[in-house]
Parts: C-alpha cells; sequence; structure tokens
DNA sequence: GGAAGTACATACAAAAATGTAAGTATGGAA
DNA sequence: TTCCATACTTACATTTTTGTATGTACTTCC
C-alpha cells in the first residue's frame, strides 16, 4: 500500500545526503570536544576555552555557532556588560555527545594498548 | 603502597595527550568513513573509493595508511600484477568502529527531527 | 588610574587539507 | 591495438581551516 511513500534511507556514506553534514560537523575537530566538554555542564565561553585545550576563541565560537544551528547546542545570553552567555546541550546535543564520549572514552581507556600494537 | 606508581590520565580534552591524537584521526573527514564502510567487509582500494562517496583517491590512501600506523587497519596485499590489495579492520578498529557507526546511526535514525527542529 | 576579565566580531596571514592530473607496470577485454 | 581496470605515488594548485591581533563597552580589583 505505500507504493508511493519515499524511501530514502538517510547515509552518510552518501556525498550529499543530509546526515553527512551534520555527521561532519559533529565530529569536526572542535565539534567532538565542545560536545564532550558540554556533556554534563552547562559553561560559559571563556570556561569551555580553558577546558578545551588549544581552542582559539574564533574556532571556539565558529564551532559553538554551527553546533547551535544544528540544534546541538542551547545558547542563553543574559544581557549584562560585562557579557554573560551560558552554553549547555539540547536533549538532541545530550544524544551525540553520549555517543562521542563513549567513543573516547574507549581511545583512552585503551591507549596503552593501542599504542603499545602500534609498529612504527 | 602505588606512591610510585603513574597516574597519568589519557584525556582528549588535553592538548598533547596521545588520546587527543588518535581521537583526531579516527573523527577525521574522511577516518569516520572509512571505520564505517570497512564495519563488516574486507575491501578492496577502489571498492572502497567507490563506497565512500565523495573521497579522492589521494585523500583515501592518506586515510587508510593513517589508520592503518594506528592498528585500526590491516592491509592485505597480493604481489600481483595488476595490484590486489584487501583493507579490514583489526580487533582494535573494530572496536572504534562500533562506535563511530552508533553515532552515525543515530544521526541518520533522527535525521527528520533534527532538521525539522532547525530554525535557520 | 591601569590592568584584567567578559564574549565575541572582523581583517589579515599562515598553515593544513584537499583536489587534479599525470605516471607506473601489467593483464584482459573489445 | 587501444582502452579500461588495479593501487597507488608525486607534484602542483586551490580551497578550507585555523591562528593572530585588534577592537568593543563596560565592571571590578589592586
Amino acid at each position: 500500500m505505500d507504493t508511493l511513500e519515499k524511501v530514502f534511507e538517510p547515509d552518510v556514506l552518501s556525498a550529499n545526503c543530509p546526515s553527512r553534514t551534520l555527521f561532519n560537523h559533529v565530529t569536526s575537530r572542535w565539534g567532538v570536544l565542545v560536545l564532550i566538554a558540554l556533556q554534563n555542564d552547562t559553561m560559559r565561553f571563556n570556561e569551555l576555552r580553558r577546558k578545551i585545550e588549544g581552542v582559539s576563541e574564533r574556532m571556539l565560537s565558529q564551532t559553538l555557532k554551527l553546533l547551535e544551528e544544528d540544534g546541538f547546542v542551547d545558547r542563553k545570553a543574559f544581557d549584562v556588560v560585562p557579557p554573560h552567555v551560558e552554553y549547555s546541550l539540547t536533549p538532541f546535543g545530550q544524544e551525540v555527545s553520549k555517543r562521542v564520549r563513549e567513543l573516547a572514552s574507549w581511545i583512552e581507556g585503551n591507549l596503552g594498548d593501542i599504542l603499545a600494537a602500534k609498529q612504527p
């Protein structure tokens, strides 16, 4: 009966599938780290910057903006001066964060064995 | 009694932790896709290239080499001409692949809702 | 009064990633 | 015989990413 239903299957291996774009944002160099850093906390911009060693302000704000547009990060700005902004994960963001964390944790937890197995 | 034991905790948030390097390789633009593509198969170079839409030969071989050095990908070359090479995941590679797949699958499975929630 | 902290934006520069085209040695198909 | 396929590598060009420095409009600390 569903002969006319669309049978579009999202696939990150397809060059122009929207899931690929989202996947790229989430797995981007700083994206993964932002997702991990925000996992259980609400953090301010400079807090995040200190936690994620090596990010520049530019990259951090760019990454946050992208993840906010994708609906993974929530930005709450208080209209005061000096500025006060709080970042946190949306429910969607928490789901992806959980999975990114699992990948990172596995690597961290097996780091010794992985490095020991490397030849060069 | 373990006063002299090392208390090094791998952490991807630390700029020069080796886990960060591995994590970057694994979550690199093409790295994630190679890991996903190889999940249940042994594949040849050009097969992979066709499966991962958009990779250039250069990037594919570079990525494969990196993941091989890290011990996630196994390369088996047969000494024939024309060349015949088979790529597959090592046990470590299967572990990371599993987690990368879970992230990708979650995004693919929730793509509709994610896109629907986006404002801009 | 000067320095530091806040959360960025913007312009410019440098570095890194990626693509393109060509080459290699050979077998098999048309 | 010419073309396609295999699995790459290398040189070169372009694109993208990333960093650096500076400015903003205040407030608080010393």
